[in-house]
DNA sequence: ACTTTATATCGTAATATTGCAATATTAAAA
DNA sequence: TTTTAATATTGCAATATTACGATATAAAGT
């Protein structure tokens, strides 16, 4: 008990649930958040710009990494992370299916 | 430790990683994807259509609505539920946002 | 070579999540 | 009113996540 039972459900669904999963801390929300706004990504930074340590920042960066939401490049001693287009698309996609099928729907009980 | 510093993050920030989080598990994902497929929402068929037991689909069902997700109507003994707009609309609208970022990349390091 | 700067990894404590059996609740049905 | 059907709650074991200090690594500057 207390595992996921990932392999029950579709790769897809796994998939969507990945990208949401990632997502689903207020500090990486920050952190992609902080990746659109700033000019130049500067990449650490966002260990000064979060109220979090550095080991927890590197962390949540490694889980977006993992999840395909940003990539980095490495400049010299420092690492350019950038937000990656390819999970947004995904979840994206996702969502207007669902928004979709609410705008017309098939349920009528609520 | 090992407690999440929400109040060190916006509104804004905690309301996406809530909703994000709920859709962060495949059984969550399979579940709305199904009350998207079906016509009318015959409720806990959902517990016959998922390899978990029925406490299990409760508690994930209950994490959805918390999130805004779904809502359900009480239909005599049984229970009916729906996708709910609001949150996914939220959602959404981040993913937009965060979509026309990529479009228009202030970043050139990637 | 030595120091600084930027980032990653390890180890570990605190806490949260997942899944289910057992049990409770609630309303229809017999 | 007893039974059945649908759902929720409780309690608990297994596992996962979060956060950080300490430490490692790696490139740049001195």
């Amino acid at each position: 008990m207390g595992t996921t039972k990932s392999d029950h459900f579709s790769v897809k669904q796994n998939q969507i649930a990945n990208i949401a999963k990632a997502i689903g801390h207020p500090a990486r929300v920050a952190i992609l958040d902080y990746l659109t706004k700033v000019d130049s990504c500067i990449c650490s930074d966002i260990v000064n710009e979060l109220p979090l340590a550095q080991p927890t920042i590197s962390q949540h960066l490694k889980e977006l990494k993992t999840a395909g939401l940003i990539k980095g490049n490495i400049e010299g001693n420092a690492i350019c992370y950038c937000i990656d287009e390819k999970a947004i698309e995904k979840i994206q996609a996702y969502f207007t299916k669902l928004a979709g099928a609410i705008a017309n729907p098939k349920n009528t009980c609520c």
